[in-house]
DNA sequence: ACAAAAGTGTTGACCATACACCCATGC
DNA sequence: GCATGGGTGTATGGTCAACACTTTTGT
């Protein structure tokens, strides 16, 4: 960043930097991909839904207040939050600018609750997204694309999973939000363990009947050296 | 985004915000990549190479000023721009808040020009960046990142390539970036051509001895259905 | 004719896919 | 015993990296 530079103030123009954020759980066990929204209360865009969102305050960073929008709506345990875009509205001259600075987040649906007490927000299917206020529908849009281009390039699974996780676990995180073709659960399984990031831990899950899974930790150390490496985690040879 | 509500407005942080670009050129025919920097005049950190920069003026979009910047250095004709990350900065809170929306752009060296009279302003070598003003060491090599992952996953070539081009500018595009031994020319070569959306134009480009070079053009209606797949320009099946 | 630049072809090793099969547990 | 969920193995086709080879031009 470059400092603001006393002899040329008056041109500039004066921001509100608000943030907005896009906020996915995974609920591996119906198979979804939920977004939640708030309803508005006022206008403009009353009743609409749209992404929670704040506008920053003093001393408070742009993530702090990301986080807060999160810990105001919901308590989670694991979670996987990083900026999404910076959005430039050139509104009426007469006001100040403003600036919206969007995230995403990750989570498990099992994970998270909704705070008590607080109506008119809700997890809603992603297949099921209405109007939203402002531009929220093209935010929320292109924080699916990133979503899923980090869930295929980057380990953002284990920020969501809990310490320990069967690989069943982390086959259903991806087959929920990437569909259930990407590939199949043998050759997911044999292509994660032979990166060697993954230990096992010797530990069992047992869930009501059939056999028990083997639980796993994720190992940072291990992954270091495929930290830049690309495609990690899915197989997309084929170009057709 | 969400738009500024009334009642709420004596906590809120006011915000000045600059720009700051990462400018890479790439210059084929000594494969370097270079990067746009210049001299501070002013304090702090005067004296010191920094990105190039400016703060927002009204009127003014986010991109509007990254483009004032670029045009404010150099005159260039093919180029690809994106915004790149949007750093915050709580300084000192007796003043305004400062936010650095940062860009990177990539041109070729042969196709940009500085503009004359302009001392103070230089492309380095990428690996002969010394320390930068403020966090730009870092802006910068987020950038590269970036820089490396557009090439591989996205088009971003044929913004900078001219209209009509051979494989072998093409390669040298791709090899200046990512280094030599990403692939070698006869199998990058086939690779493109089987993807299907470069057009032989039937016309030749003579380069002094040695057959002349196909020029082929890039097919954007072609490109279309691939758009959303991954991996395209590159391939990475290997996984160690 | 020869060098230089562009373009083609071939091979072995490896990987992805699909699918069939085996293992361990609760009831 | 058997349904249920977990885990293993294998054959086939495709892809890629490496490298040798051919074609077309200028001098």
């Amino acid at each position: 960043m470059t400092k603001p530079v006393v002899k040329v103030k008056q041109n500039l123009a004066q921001f509100k930097v608000g943030v907005d954020n896009v906020i996915f759980s995974v609920d591996t066990i119906n198979n979804q991909l939920l977004i939640l929204l708030v309803k508005r209360e006022e206008e403009p865009f009353k009743e609409y839904w749209s992404l929670p969102g704040t506008l920053v305050k003093y001393q408070e960073s742009l993530e702090s207040a990301a986080y807060r929008i999160l810990s105001e709506k919901i308590t989670v345990n694991n979670l996987y939050l990083e900026q999404l875009y910076t959005f430039d509205h050139s509104s009426n001259p007469q006001f100040d600018r403003y600036l919206s600075v969007s995230y995403f987040a990750l989570m498990r649906y099992e994970d998270a609750t909704i705070t008590k007490n607080i109506k008119s927000v809700a997890w809603i299917n992603l297949d099921a997204i209405p109007t939203l206020a402002f531009d929220h529908n093209s935010i929320l849009e292109y924080g699916y694309q990133r979503l899923r281009n980090k869930l295929e390039y980057s380990p953002i699974a284990f920020d969501v999973l809990p310490e320990l996780f069967t690989l069943y676990d982390l086959y259903q995180l991806y087959t929920t939000v990437l569909g259930e073709n990407f590939t199949d659960y043998s050759n997911f399984r044999s292509r994660l363990l032979k990166l060697g990031f993954l230990i096992d831990t010797g530990e069992k899950a047992h869930k009501g009947a059939g056999r028990p899974a083997t639980l796993y930790r994720f190992d940072t150390k291990a992954f270091a050296p495929l930290k830049d490496k690309p495609l990690l985690f899915i197989s997309h040879c084929s170009l057709i």
